[in-house]
DNA sequence: AAGTTGATTAGGCATTCACCTAAGTATAGA
DNA sequence: TCTATACTTAGGTGAATGCCTAATCAACTT
């Protein structure tokens, strides 16, 4: 059962490695076929499709077979939660530091 | 030699947990003890502190002892890496989402 | 039909992760 | 000074991760 909380972690953990971020970045372009994707990569071709599985597991992006070669597209909304998390934590302390900010001028101003 | 994708990969692996985040949002309102951070987790206090660690190794919160107890902080900009890359992303698929937008209301039209 | 290519399956191995218990250390309070 | 508290260190375990090679499957191509 993954709860919202439980998704949280997959999809940051599955951002946690340069070639997931990459095939989040390139499919942020347009479909692509899964060779294309692995070309920049020195990895065999296996392992680069474990990547591209964790992301497909986590529902982050989609594939399509046709022919011999599998196309994968990003699902759009696949990375919203992540964000959402991360700007709200942005909001609670930005707003605290602003106030310590407020704070610091106000000393400075009483300084004078 | 941790360049800056290595950090990438360290601030979202951080995230990618439910202690870690506990701390990192609790944290956001304000620095906290240990022992007030574990409380809510029924987890031993050692395993508790590796997750403290890994946030402080990361450079996302910061601690000092005073007595026998120690005090976390966050680290403001922390977070900032991991928000930027992931709005970077989403603008790039939402504009082309939109532009998908748009040609569909396109098609639309002249059908009618 | 035979060969080539893109993808997949199977299985193995080293490392890291996330926990744990047990045994410290250092300070605070009675 | 004794004891309780707050954290720390040390060491161990099972599961997950990230990579590999070898073998297989299923289209194209010739």
């Amino acid at each position: 059962m993954p709860n919202q909380l439980a998704k949280l972690d997959g999809v940051y953990q599955a951002l946690a490695s340069p070639a997931r971020r990459h095939v989040i970045a390139e499919l942020g372009r347009g479909p692509t076929t899964m060779s294309a994707l692995a070309e920049p990569f020195d990895m065999a071709l296996p392992s680069f499709l474990q990547h591209l599985q964790i992301l497909e597991n986590r529902g982050m992006i989609t594939s399509s077979k046709s022919g011999r070669t599998r196309t994968y597209s990003l699902v759009p909304h696949g990375l919203v939660s992540a964000e959402d998390w991360l700007s709200e934590q942005r909001s609670v302390w930005s707003s605290r530091l602003d106030r310590l900010d407020d704070l610091l001028h106000k000393l400075k101003e009483s300084e004078s």
